[in-house]
DNA sequence: AATGAATGAGGATTCATTCAT
DNA sequence: CATGAATGAATCCTCATTCAT
C-alpha cells in the first residue's frame, strides 16, 4: 500500500496571528503553484514566499501536499459559493431560462482566477481523493437532479440520473474548454454565443 | 523563462536491438506511470523495469519527460488511429447515425487503456506543448467541422466552428467522464444508454 | 555559450554554528583537493570530510565550483595580506633593499600551504574568472607601478607599464617555480641564493 | 595508491589508415580541448568529431588520459623542434644577440596555437607526470646550460645552475604571461618592445 | 509559538569503458 | 579491425521534514 501523506490541517487556526499566518501560506502557494507549477512549488520556497519559517509552515500543515489540499479546498468553496446561490436562484425559473442562468455560472466559476484553475484541475487526481472535491461534484449532481426533477413536467420522460450526467457533462465541458483556450482574450460577445449553443444543447436534450 | 527538459527522442533506433530496448522503456514507463504515478516514476526505476542499464534509457531519450512524451504519443497514435478510421467510415452517414457511430468510437477509444489514459490526461499539461497532441486535437476538430460541412443541409443554419466546438465538447466530455467514472465496470446496457443520450444531445443540437 | 556553475557564496552564515559549517566545508575542500585532486573533489566527499550533511553543504555553496572558489578566495586573502604588508614596509626603502624584501615575501607567500597553492593555480582557470585573482593581480600591478614611480629617480628613465609587467612577471615566475621543485627540501640557503639572484635580476634590469 | 590511467598510446600505428585514424582523434581531441574544456572533452565526443567509432578509439588509445596526453606530447614536440633549432643558430652568437633570439622564440612558441597551449598548460599537472614534458624541461635546461658555459667568459663570474634557473624562469615567464594575456592583439611592435625589455632583464643579469 | 540550520534519502544524468556482432 | 549498443558506478543536487534553540 503506498504512503500517501497526510492532508488534513493541523490546527484550526482561531487566533488571529495563526490565521494570518495561514492565509499567508495558501496565499503563497497559491501563486507558486501558478507561476512555478506543482514540482517546483517546495515547502522551504511556499515558507519564504509566506514570510514565514518553515518550522511555522509545519505547525501548521503536517506536508506539503495537506498544503495544496487547503487550497484546492479554499479554491472549491469559492466555486460552490457561486454555484449554490445559482441553484438557489434558479430553483422556480422554467429550463430555458434556468439551464442558461446555469451555463453562464459555470463560465464564470471556472474563471475565478483561471490559472490557478488550471492548475489544480491537474493536481487533483495527484493528491489522492479529495474528500472535498468529490463531496462538491456529489452536491451539483445532487442539485441538477432536484432541478430536474422539480421540473420534470416542462420536459420529456428521461431517467434522470442519466439526464444529470449528460447535462453536468456537458456544460462542465463548454466551461472547462473555455478556460482553456485562452481564458483571457474572451469577448463578452463570445461568451453570450457560447451560453446560448450551451443552453441550446442542454435545453434541446431535456426537451 | 522556465526551463523545460527536452522531449525529443535521442535516436531513431531504427535497428532491431535498439528497437526492442526502446519499446521496453516505453512499455515499462506506461506501466510504472499507471501504478505508481509521475512523481514515483524515476529513471532508475524505469531502466529496472524495462531490464535496461539507465544509461541505455539515456542514449534514446534524453529526460525522463521525453520517454513519458513518447508514451503519450504512441498512446495518442493509437486513439487516432481509430478516431480516422471512423471518420472514412462516417463520412457519407446521415447526421443520426454518424454522430451514434462517432460517439461510440469516443467512448471506446478513451478505453484503450483506460489506467494509462487518465494518467497521461494528467501529465500532457506538465510535459509543455505536446506537439502531437495539439495537432490531434486540431485534426479532430477539422474532421468534425468538415462532415459538418458535407451535411449542412440536414442541418439547421449554424456557425460550423461554433459547432464543431460544442460537439466535441460534448462528446469528449461524455467519454472522459465515463473513464473516470469506474471504467471497469461498464455494462453493455449502459454503454448503449450513454450512447443513446449522447447522440441524442448532439443531433437534438444540430438540427 | 557555456553553462557555467554558480559561485557565489550562497548565505552570509553570520550565525556562529553557521560559520563553524562554512570553515568545515572550506577546510575539508581544501584537504581533498590537495590529497586527491579536483576531479575526486566530489560534494558528497566533502561533506562527509566536514562531518556535515550534503544537503548543509549546498545551503551554503550554490555548487562544488563555489566552494572550490571560496578556497581559493581564502587563500588569496592570506596571501594579498602578506603582499600588501610588504608593501607598506618597502614603500621608502631603496630599490635595492625594496626589491629584495618584495623577492622575499614573494617567495614566502607562494609557501603558504604550498601543496593547495600548487593544486589552486592549476584550478583558476578552470573555475571562470575569479573576480578575486584577477583584482588581486591588478592591486599588485598597482602596487608595483607606485612604488616604480615613487623611486623613479633612482632607475633609468623606462615605461612603468612595461617595466612593472617585467618585475612582476620575473619576481612571479622564480617564486612559482621555486613552488613546483619540491617545495619542502628548500634550505635556507638556497633561498638566499635564490633571492640574491632575483634581487640582482631586477635591479640591474631597473638600474 | 591511486590508481593513474595508462597514458601510452597502444599500438605504434605503423599502417596508413591507422596513422589517419590517429590523427583524426588527436585533432579532434584538441579541437574540443580547445572548445570545450577538460571536463566536457568524452571519449564519445572525441571518436563522433573525429568519425569513428569509440571502439576504434580505444583501439589506439587505452583511456582518456592517455589520448591527452598524446595531444600534449605532440604539441611539445612542435614546440621543441622550434626551441632546439633556436639553439643551434645561437650557439656561436654573442649573449646579447643569442639571448634576443631566444626570447623572441619563447615568444613564437608560446603562440602556435595558443589556445591549445593555455588549456594543454592547465591539464599537464592533471594527467600525472608526463615523461616527456619533464624532460623537455631538463633538455632546455641543459640547452641553456650548455650555452652559458660555453659564453662563460662574456658573463660574470656565477653558478651555472642558478644562472639556467634564472633565466629560464625570466623568459618563460615572459612568455607564458603574454599568451595569458589576450595572445591575440598583440602588435609587432609591442613584441619588439618585450623582447628588448626581456632581453635587457637577462643580459644584465648574466653581466 | 517561531525559527532556520541540519538532515539524508532519493532522483536525474553523465561518461569512460567493454564486448558481441 | 571496426562498430556502437549497452553498462552502471559515480556525481551533483533537491527538498520534505525534523528539532534544538
Amino acid at each position: 500500500m503506498a504512503r500517501v501523506p497526510p492532508t488534513k490541517p493541523r490546527k484550526n487556526a482561531l487566533q488571529a496571528r495563526s490565521r494570518a499566518t495561514v492565509d499567508a501560506l495558501l496565499e503563497a502557494t497559491a501563486r507558486i503553484l501558478v507561476r512555478e507549477g506543482f514540482e517546483k512549488t517546495s515547502t522551504n520556497r511556499i515558507a519564504e514566499i509566506a514570510g514565514v519559517s518553515v518550522g511555522s509552515l509545519y505547525q501548521y500543515f503536517p506536508s506539503k501536499e495537506a498544503l495544496v489540499a487547503a487550497v484546492i479546498e479554499r479554491h472549491n468553496d469559492e466555486i460552490m459559493k457561486v454555484v449554490r446561490a445559482a441553484f438557489v436562484e434558479v430553483t422556480d425559473m422554467p429550463i430555458e431560462k434556468a439551464v442558461r442562468r446555469l451555463v453562464t455560472v459555470a463560465i464564470e466559476a471556472h474563471h475565478i482566477d483561471p490559472d490557478l484553475h488550471r492548475i489544480l484541475a491537474e493536481q487533483i487526481p495527484r493528491i489522492g481523493q479529495l474528500k472535498d472535491v468529490e463531496a462538491s461534484n456529489r452536491e451539483v449532481h445532487a442539485l441538477v437532479r432536484a432541478y430536474l426533477e422539480r421540473h420534470r413536467k416542462e420536459m420529456r420522460k428521461i431517467d434522470p440520473d442519466i439526464a444529470t450526467f449528460i447535462c453536468v457533462s456537458a456544460i462542465e465541458a463548454v466551461a472547462h474548454n473555455t478556460v482553456l483556450n485562452g481564458a483571457e482574450m474572451l469577448t463578452e460577445k463570445m461568451v453570450k454565443v457560447l451560453v446560448d449553443e450551451t443552453t441550446r444543447l442542454v435545453v434541446g436534450y431535456l426537451r
